[in-house]
RNA sequence: GCCGGGGUGGUGGAACGGUAGACACUGCGGACUUAAAAUCCGCUGCUCGCAAGGGCGUGUGGGUUCGAAUCCCACCCCCGGCACCA
């Protein structure tokens, strides 16, 4: 409109600026936490990123947000503790060291060197002092204290037991890396063997894991952790079992119904149960023995495939049911599953869809103990699963099934055929691995002696660089005779080392404990530090690791929690899960997929604060979604625009500085209220209006200098956080103190804030008709006369007269004729 | 199948039960320029109308309410997790 002679001034140049901060704030500490510091101590965590190769914008998305916040924290006063480091260990890395004909620890190292160079390039206030790499020794030597002392306490043991195996990765899998019966990293598919693995037992902490309530976090992931712990409760009971030649004279049964106990008419064993092989006779043997092998072979897959009709075998045995005196069929079937309650399942076809299923396809009976509402007496079509009255069920004919449920489990349990119990889906973690870049076992195994620890003082147990580490089948390190070969710490005899090194997610577990003493010699934590420090007030990471190094790391916390080393129950108090950047096409980011967006280039093209900021202008942070750059401009725009307001004063002058300071104050709140909730997007777009409102304001004419002032001051201020670099150089040029981002937060004036005039909205019926601005504090009274007199709602109402009016103070009138 | 989360303009997205579409991108028009870029200004949900103004609009269908994107019921679709868990 008017005719603008621009300042001639100085562009924003984003590279000019930026590496200048990032060595200035680097060569002053000026992010270095002193952890000794007596302020109110603040631990906001990221999640360390795993190192397999070059940054790309599925880092950034979590982190420059994560640092935003963190910066937020700090100028709000807080003593901010914000580290980095690396997950270094594991398969992803020694696959890809694998195929570059590259030894894991180079490739891995050299990841490091580039992705610490990416990292600062964010500009972000990691404490680099505090620094921790998984892989080395002076970690890993930790992990394997962990072991040690988890081995004493029972806590790590050792089994034969069938495991996934990995045919890709040549190793044995947790239940939580399986997914969908295919290897999480490499998608083989997954197979079960027989083998000796070291396992944690998680399920003793399962109870104590169900407990939330101590902690404060998003919704889905504690759902999610709930269901995989998967708590049921109900009975164990006992089938009578009279077999010549076989010992055992119960089978024992899990329910969570022995409200329909009287209505079993078969049992099912999994192929894996133990009795199997005792109790089948001799005309079923080869039936039963085909099946279990066939059930043996199956891949994960099929067997979790859903579609697939229901198989077995019958065994040619029968069992007793106690509370009836029925004798039933005892049949074997995959749909039991090992490891699941006793591996044994009570048939029930009346009242349990997967047992009907089978009692149809076996032409096995069904007994109706739970009567449907309106039931007449006729056969089932399926399975009655609701509650109903008992029925056929002896003394317990007529109770609800509800109530037949404590009702039975009481007689159960004085009759000496069962107990109340409580079964959890969730497995105990399985950490052996099969190969070479890990934290060795700390265990020796001796002729004379059997298994023994490694004595503490020997630790680390190193692992050795001169290995043949591709994948076998077998551990590499089994193959290294000066790896393998010891002497027994007990007896100084020959010994064999454990060959197996541990799950990656054993050193995700506690690394955020380590942060804090990184170089200390006596134990994986300074104590003094841990107390003041510990737990992590905000933890800030993707919600793909809910049911895996979440779950894990609370575990382990408790037992280093038990072992005296921290104290309080939960690790993370907050938890913030951002979502899932995907590329440009919508599909998860990943080279193979060639859609990966690379921040360095970004970075050169558009400067750090661009790509922070646009990062977190593009939505919601917990949505995630497609990565697009077309809208980069705008936060382009908005940098310039804020720059040039920053360096060129306006013409300053007698001018109502009212206005003006409303918006400053107005903003500061809205931002600080935006940044506590984590939504960077509408802080952004309230500092955008801010620019805007600052734009319109000089060109208006004169401007009151004071108000200016707290303006332009405040909103570099709330910029800080978000783009600490341009914010800092306007900082400085304004001629205010180093560092902004040293600075207290600004405060906002409720008073200021507040607005005098307002917009009332008027409806006639509900329907917006006309808006007249008024008095902020107009009363009903006033707003109704001024309502009334608009011609916009003279000519809707017509003849009619009001019959209602509805009065939002400050806000609407709404006149309903 | 079960458990979460979500469906709003051409696009990303805003909206304590109270102006739907803030903020931005794109597009269109204009200013500046020899020209372009950059910058600045205006318009930009659909639709009827010369205009004033009206109608329709938040996945679909109902309901509650003076008033619903928001609350309730039923359903459809998308994303994530779990999946024969007895």
């Amino acid at each position: 409109m008017t005719q603008q002679t621009q300042p001639k001034t100085e562009r924003y140049n984003p590279r000019e600026i930026e590496e200048k901060w990032q060595q200035r704030w680097e060569a002053d500490g000026l992010y270095t936490t002193d952890l000794s510091d007596t302020r109110e101590k603040f631990y906001w965590l990221t999640m360390l990123p795993y190192t397999s190769g070059d940054l790309h914008v599925g880092h950034w998305y979590p982190m420059a947000p994560s640092d935003a916040g963190a910066r937020f924290y700090r100028m709000r006063g807080k003593n901010v503790f914000y580290p980095i480091g690396f997950d270094a260990f594991g398969l992803p890395a020694e696959n890809a060291a694998i195929k570059r004909g590259i030894h894991p620890r180079k490739w891995t190292y050299d990841n490091i060197d580039r992705m610490r160079g990416q990292l600062k390039s964010m500009g972000a206030m990691f404490d680099w002092n505090s620094e921790a790499i998984t892989a080395d020794p002076e970690y890993y030597r930790w992990n394997q204290w962990f072991f040690l002392k988890m081995y004493e306490r029972g806590l790590a043991y050792r089994k034969n037991a069938p495991a996934n195996w990995c045919p890709g990765c040549q190793t044995v899998l947790a239940n939580e890396q399986v997914v969908n019966g295919a290897c999480e990293r490499c998608g083989s598919t997954v197979v079960q063997r027989d083998l000796e693995q070291w396992f944690f037992r998680i399920r003793d902490y399962a109870e104590e894991l169900l407990d939330f309530s101590k902690m404060d976090w998003p919704d889905p992931v504690t759902t999610m952790q709930q269901n995989w712990i998967g708590r049921s409760e109900g009975i164990e009971a006992d089938f009578g079992l009279d077999i010549p030649g076989v010992g055992q004279t119960a089978i024992r049964v899990f329910t969570t119904r022995p409200d329909t106990i009287f209505g079993v008419t078969f049992m099912v064993l999994a192929p894996e149960h133990p009795l199997v092989p005792q109790i089948t006779t001799p005309e079923h043997r080869s039936a039963v023995e085909a099946y279990v092998e066939q059930a043996r072979r199956q891949t994960e897959i099929e067997r979790l495939s859903t579609e697939r009709e229901k198989t077995g075998v019958f065994t040619g045995a029968f069992c007793t049911n106690r509370f009836n005196g029925r004798q039933v069929p005892i049949w074997i079937a995959d749909y039991a599953l090992a490891w699941y309650g006793t591996g044994a399942v009570m048939g029930v076809p009346a009242h349990d869809e997967r047992d009907f299923e089978f009692a149809q396809k076996f032409g096995l009976d069904c007994n109706v103990v739970i009567a449907p509402p309106d039931w007449d007496g006729s056969p089932l079509t399926g399975a009655y699963i609701e509650p109903g009255t008992m029925v056929n069920s002896g003394q317990f004919d007529g109770l609800s099934n509800n109530d037949g449920k404590s009702a039975i489990a009481d007689y159960a349990e004085q009759q000496g055929w069962g107990a109340k119990t409580v079964t959890y889906r969730l497995r105990d973690w399985l950490i052996s691995r099969q190969r070479y870049w890990g934290t060795p076992i700390p265990i020796v195994y001796c002729d004379a002696d059997g298994v023994v620890p490694v004595p503490e003082d020997e630790l680390p147990v190193r692992l050795p660089d001169d290995a043949e580490f591709s994948p076998t089948g077998e551990s590499p390190l089994a193959k290294h005779a000066g790896f393998v070969n010891t002497t027994c710490p007990k007896c100084g005899g020959p010994a064999r080392r454990e060959t197996d090194t541990m799950d990656t997610f054993m050193d995700s577990n506690w690394y955020f404990i380590r942060y804090l003493s990184p170089q200390y010699h006596d134990g994986p934590v300074d104590p003094a530090v841990a107390r003041d420090w510990l737990p992590v007030d905000q933890y800030t990471g993707g919600a793909e690791h809910a049911v895996m190094h979440l779950l894990y790391a609370r575990f382990f916390w408790k037992v280093a929690r038990d072992l005296g080393l921290v104290q309080g129950d939960e690790p993370f108090l907050r938890l913030f899960n951002q979502g899932q950047i995907l590329g440009p096409d919508g599909q998860r980011m990943s080279k193979s997929r060639g859609n990966v967006i690379a921040p360095d280039e970004q970075v050169q093209k558009f400067g750090a604060d661009a790509f922070r900021c646009f990062l977190m202008f593009i939505g919601p942070w917990e949505e995630g979604g497609p990565f697009r750059l077309e809208g980069i401009s705008g936060i382009e725009r908005w940098l310039a625009r804020a720059w040039n307001l920053a360096i060129a004063d306006p013409a300053f002058g007698d001018a109502d500085a009212r206005d003006l300071r409303r918006l400053t104050h107005k903003t500061i709140r809205r931002v600080t209220e935006d940044f506590e909730g984590f939504r960077w997007n509408t802080a952004i777009a309230a500092l955008m209006e801010m620019v805007n409102a600052l734009s319109r304001a000089r060109e208006a004419g004169a401007v009151d200098r004071t108000a200016w002032d707290e303006a332009i001051d405040s909103m570099l201020l709330l910029m800080a956080p978000l783009s600490p670099h341009i914010a800092e150089e306007l900082w400085e040029r304004r001629g205010r103190p180093y560092s902004i981002h040293q600075q207290r937060w600004p405060a906002w004036d409720p008073g200021l804030a507040k607005e005098d005039e307002i917009t009332l909205i008027v409806q006639v019926n509900g329907k917006v008709r006309d808006r007249i601005q008024a008095p902020a504090g107009i009363g009903e009274d006033d707003a109704r006369r001024l309502a009334l007199a608009s011609e916009q709602v003279r000519r809707q109402l017509g003849d009619n007269e009001p019959r209602k009016v509805i009065y939002v103070p400050g806000k609407l009138i709404n006149i309903v004729a």
